[in-house]
RNA sequence: GGGCGCGUAGCUCAGUUGGUUAGAGCGCUUGCUUGACAUGCAAGAGGUCACAGAUUCGAGUUCUGUCGUGCCCA
């Protein structure tokens, strides 16, 4: 036999057998094998595709081997399983990522390349990455299926997009409206409110006042409004009151009593001066909000001011009586909570007042037509002081503005109303909610199920354009023409009537690509300015059709905007598998079992998933959804690609290998929390540990604390900095999962070297000693709780489970015991087939956790145990453990009493142990001890005279009921189930005297305390009425019990007084 | 503002339906070159379970509130 290192090689480990795996094919499903395998269903999982915007991090190294357990668990189990990979190319973030780089590196703007020109760059750039996640995840030890990769843009997924598309289309599900974005005007696109941050700048509140129509003699004749952005009143449609402003303050007032009550004194000043002012404003201003109230009632109209156009005074709630004027402006098109009063008040309208690049348009009056937002603010309010409806001197506050910035051009945002495509989502939603709320989709955990179906009963339209390059263009055809003059020539006559949202066919003339089959029409007509835009969606692979629309004669454009990423998304558990074919594949694997996701992505992703598996199946996609905890950096943020605090899982591996990172994940994932992971970067120079900090988790190069050299990071890109050598990351969470596996190694390397002339052969039962089945017992009972705890998602408990038992009963006491077995040639065969098949056993439980450790022992262990289970003896080992079957286990294995027994020897040994520490007696000195016990204990401990001499260098001398303790004794008296035993070391020898009387005293304060506790539980009557029976008796015994260990302590205690 | 979590040892976390003398790993202290493993072995110290109420014979565990903290939605 080779000889083996002491350390475990992670890095060859995981050079060997990955390439290995491959190469059989183990990770390839074969569709037509599903329906044959012992009648299991397939088992699946579509990977949540990472997005192609940079590396993974350990929030992704978390989320995949989640999988991957599970695959590999379910492989071993012998179901068909399929772990679908593939990358996602997330529209928005990656095209901002590369389109900075370019401006970066080489001062080129998306203009200066075009759109074909930029998509290509993107490309590049998806290549790069997406090599780069692929390897991450295969560093990882991911058993992906990986030649049915795909990609969110692919053709096979472009495929379904458009189909989906055409489909929706043609349901009449997809049409135009009006949104507001986050318009980014230098950038000239729209933003999601991801990628805005907020910032708070010194600006003003302006106080105008906009004239009435016809007022009443009594009413007032102007009304004033308040604002911090004074040019966008050229697109106001209305101004607003209170509808019940009385009720309104009363109800503000209550509140503001309550928390008055409720708080604590230092609080309270404020509160009491908010509602002095409020009593204020009652006085003085409420008799005008109420007939201004009226007069919004009766429909009095106002005149704005600098446009001579007439806006309405309505009455809605947004106008907050308790504040400035009481009166509010409303700008739909360029204010999110005035677009929400224009949503309730429909015949206010909206007035787009902004040109793309955040001039004015031609909605606002000549002069100011062109002017930019700030120019446009000087003009207005040197306008309005003009016309005398505002004094720079008194209407003008100075105040703090919340203003939204565009993260990726830091200029300020501006809301914008556009055109935007929208899918209807009223039907759609239902069914993904009734896929949850039926339990054909299962989120676990079950909390939730609320954000699912809160979010999807909104059920609020999904805008799916978005102003860019990267992605799924809409395949939509659109041309505008006149209502009369429409292209009778070219389109054929219409059939249905134009009104708008009817969807119907061209008549196909013969010579026509597009036939009733191949698209779908929609018309928006505009009768007032007798206008007609027709939109033309055409199905998949007809790209003559699209050909025709777009010649010269037809006139037709293709829509500029793509589809949202989540678009494509939504589509990957049935995309993938090749939809809309009728493939082999979705076949067999759709639906899928399980998804397995972080929860941010509960609406944006899983919801739209279940909605269209669906639309498009009439199936859902997925049986079960996990939702994961996130790994947190030292900060508790958590990790993300935009923000660079993520840990490349690469720096984990390289030190401390794929297992541990592997096991330790495992180990952290309990149903509840999220996982903090403070880190520290490794010196490659020096070994010193310098922490991560906001500042340097960022940075390509850090210089070490200590010897002040520098060495590259995960985001070192230059040359110079890549030069230098990289610093691990580290972490406890990851040292105990190499030293755990580290543990398995060296346990197996025991194991190995003391199997050189195993056997195979029947093991009898009465062969076995207690160890034996003892081990065999708790195998059993592992093996049971592993199984549990994966199937349903407990993989902490997995984890502990197995690392508990690996570590203190197999190596502490298995191992070490036979070591004593191996000496005795009669019992050597029988120990080395149990200890083969234990090991055997353990490397298949921990192979989902630990794929490439289990693989190297499990080679080695093929070599000198090919045939090594005791349940099915005459089993040749697989060639690989990814395929070996997954352990059973054989209630039959489970007993108890054996488990107690064990646990009587365990106790000796540790109290043995523990007077040795106690009384710093060295393991170099042999140790004799007596222990008093009923008579079938004493058996049964003479049994393990060849342990306690092994395990704790010492001597059962006197075993027995009638034993008197040594004079000068060190004693333990055994506690619960083993109370009534007790073990004492003479100690005369050694004894320090007045440590045993510290100790002995110690305990018997705590034990007297404990006892004390108990019996006034006892002697309370309601607890002896209320408690159940056995809980009351169960406090008996334990009094008893703690009775007699005092009764020996102070034995003990009175022993030493008299020396 | 609404929703969902989380506050247990110095740190990172377990603690299943209310009944244990509240656990683990790391760190710390003491002693070990025990022939698988110092990435190890043996032992030890360390806790008002955030705070305040309530329910109960009994609360780390259930309920309410407060404070702190995180995420999602607006």
């Amino acid at each position: 036999m080779k000889s083996l290192s002491a350390q475990y090689d992670h890095a060859a480990a995981q050079d060997k057998w990955y390439p290995f795996w491959e190469k059989q094919g183990y990770f390839h499903a074969d569709p037509k094998l599903s329906q044959t395998v012992d009648g299991k269903p397939p088992y699946t999982i579509v990977i949540p595709p990472p997005n192609v915007t940079g590396a993974l991090h350990l929030g992704h190294a978390l989320n995949n081997t989640l999988q991957d357990i599970l695959i590999r668990m379910k492989r071993m189990q012998g179901y068909n399983t399929l772990w679908m990979p593939g990358t996602d190319h997330a529209g928005i973030a990656t095209q901002a990522v590369v389109e900075r780089r370019l401006l970066a590196e080489e001062k080129v703007s998306r203009h200066d390349l075009g759109r074909e020109g930029l998509v290509d760059r993107i490309w590049q750039w998806k290549e790069q990455y997406e090599k780069r996640i692929l390897g991450q995840l295969k560093q990882l030890g991911c058993s992906c299926d990986w030649e049915r990769t795909r990609f969110t843009l692919d053709d096979t997924c472009a495929r379904a997009v458009r189909e989906t598309f055409f489909k929706l289309f043609s349901d009449g599900k997809i049409y135009r409206g009006k949104r507001l974005v986050n318009w980014d005007t230098y950038l000239q696109t729209a933003v999601s409110d991801d990628e805005v941050f907020h910032e708070v700048v010194k600006g003003h509140f302006w106080h105008f006042r906009y004239p009435v129509i016809d007022a009443k003699p009594g009413e007032p004749t102007h009304v004033t409004i308040a604002t911090t952005r004074p040019e966008t009143m050229l697109g106001d449609t209305a101004v607003a009151v209170h509808p019940q402003p009385a009720t309104q303050l009363a109800k503000v007032k209550k509140e503001l009593e309550e928390r008055l009550a409720a708080a604590p004194a230092k609080e309270k000043p404020p509160i009491e001066a908010q509602l002095e002012a409020l009593a204020e404003r009652e006085k003085t201003k409420l008799d005008e909000l109420q007939t201004l109230a009226e007069m919004a009632a009766r429909g009095v109209m106002l005149k704005l001011p600098l446009t001579g156009r007439k806006i309405p005074l309505i009455a809605d709630i947004w106008a907050k009586p308790e504040l400035g004027s009481g009166c509010v402006k409303i700008t739909p098109a360029h204010d999110a909570n005035d677009y929400e009063v224009w949503q309730r008040n429909q015949e206010i309208g909206a007035i787009n007042i902004l040109n793309p690049e955040g001039t004015l348009n031609e909605n606002v009056p000549e002069k100011y037509r062109g002017l930019t937002m700030k120019k446009a603010r000087e003009a207005v309010v040197e306008d309005l002081v003009e016309l005398g409806l505002h004094d720079p001197e008194t209407d003008r506050e100075d105040r703090e503005i919340d203003l939204a910035h565009s993260d990726r051009s830091k200029t300020p945002i501006e809301p914008y109303l556009a055109d935007q495509w929208f899918v209807k989502m009223d039907q759609l939603a239902q069914t993904a909610m009734d896929a949850v709320s039926s339990g054909k989709v299962r989120i676990v955990p079950e909390r939730y199920i609320k954000t699912y179906l809160d979010w999807l009963s909104e059920k609020r339209d999904w805008p799916v354009g978005r102003q860019l390059w990267w992605g799924h263009r809409i395949p939509v055809w659109t041309r505008q023409s006149t209502f009369d003059g429409f292209p009778e020539g070219a389109l054929g006559p219409i059939i249905a009537t134009a009104e708008k949202g009817v969807s119907t066919h061209f008549a196909s003339d013969k010579k026509s690509h597009l036939t009733p089959q191949n698209h779908s029409v929609r018309y928006e007509v505009n009768e007032a300015e007798r206008t007609v835009k027709t939109y033309v969606s055409v199905s998949p692979g007809n790209p003559k059709a699209e050909e025709q629309l777009e010649s010269p004669s037809w006139g037709y454009k293709q829509d500029e905007e793509v589809l949202d990423t989540w678009f494509s998304s939504a589509l990957w558990p049935h995309s993938t598998l090749g939809w809309p074919e009728e493939t082999d594949e979705l076949h067999a694997f759709y639906p899928t079992t399980t998804l397995i996701t972080s929860r941010d992505i509960i609406t944006l992703w899983v919801a739209r998933m279940v909605l269209m598996g669906e639309y498009n199946m009439g199936e859902v996609p997925f049986h079960e959804v996990y939702i994961h905890p996130k790994i947190l950096d030292g900060f508790g943020e958590t990790m993300s690609k935009s923000k660079g605090n993520g840990i490349d899982p690469l720096d984990v591996i390289q030190k401390f290998g794929a297992d541990a990172l592997r096991f330790g994940i495992a180990y952290l994932t309990t149903e509840t929390q999220d996982v903090r992971m403070p880190v520290e970067f490794e010196c490659p120079h020096c070994d010193a540990l310098i922490k991560q900090t906001k500042k340097n988790r960022i940075l390509p190069r850090i210089e070490c604390d200590k010897c002040h050299e520098p060495f590259s990071t995960q985001w070192a890109e230059k040359d110079e900095d890549k030069a230098l050598k990289r610093g691990a990351v580290v972490s406890d969470r990851f040292e105990l999962g190499r030293n755990f596996c580290n543990k398995v190694w060296n346990a197996s390397r025991f194991s190995l070297s003391n199997l050189e002339d195993y056997t195979p052969g029947e093991v009898k039962t009465e062969e076995l000693l207690l160890e034996d089945r003892w081990l065999l017992s708790r195998l059993a009972t592992v093996t049971r709780q592993v199984t549990h705890a994966l199937n349903t998602y407990r993989y902490a408990d997995a984890a502990r489970t197995l690392y508990d038992f690996a570590w203190d009963e197999f190596c502490s006491f298995y191992i070490e015991m036979t070591k004593a077995r191996f000496d005795v040639p009669e019992q050597r065969a029988t120990a080395q087939r149990v200890l083969a098949h234990a090991l055997d056993t353990l490397l298949r439980l921990l192979h989902p956790i630990t794929p490439f450790l289990t693989e190297e022992i499990w080679q080695l262990l093929n070599e000198v145990a090919p045939v090594r289970s005791l349940t099915n003896p005459d089993r040749e080992a697989t060639e690989s453990i990814c395929i070996s079957p997954w352990p059973e286990w054989h209630d039959g294995h489970v007993d108890s009493n054996i488990e107690s027994q064990f646990a009587e020897f365990q106790a000796v040994l540790g109290a043995v142990r523990e007077i040795r520490s106690r009384q710093n007696i060295t393991m170099k000195e042999e140790l004799s001890f007596n222990v008093k016990c009923p008579t079938e204990v004493a058996k049964r401990l003479e049994a393990m005279q060849p342990y306690f001499a092994k395990m704790a260098n010492a001597t059962a001398a006197e075993l027995g009921p009638t034993i008197a303790p040594p004079d000068m004794a060190a004693s333990i008296p055994l506690a619960g189930d083993l109370v009534g035993i007790e073990v004492h070391v003479d100690v005369s020898k050694y004894i320090d005297v007045d440590a045993e009387k510290k100790r002995l005293t110690n305990e018997e304060e705590k034990l007297t305390k404990y006892e004390r506790s108990i019996e006034g539980k006892l002697k309370n009557e309601k607890f002896v009425a209320n408690a159940p029976a056995e809980v009351v008796e169960a406090e008996r015994d334990k009094l008893a019990d703690a009775k007699k260990q005092l009764v020996s302590i102070r034995a003990a205690l009175q022993k030493l007084a008299e020396l």
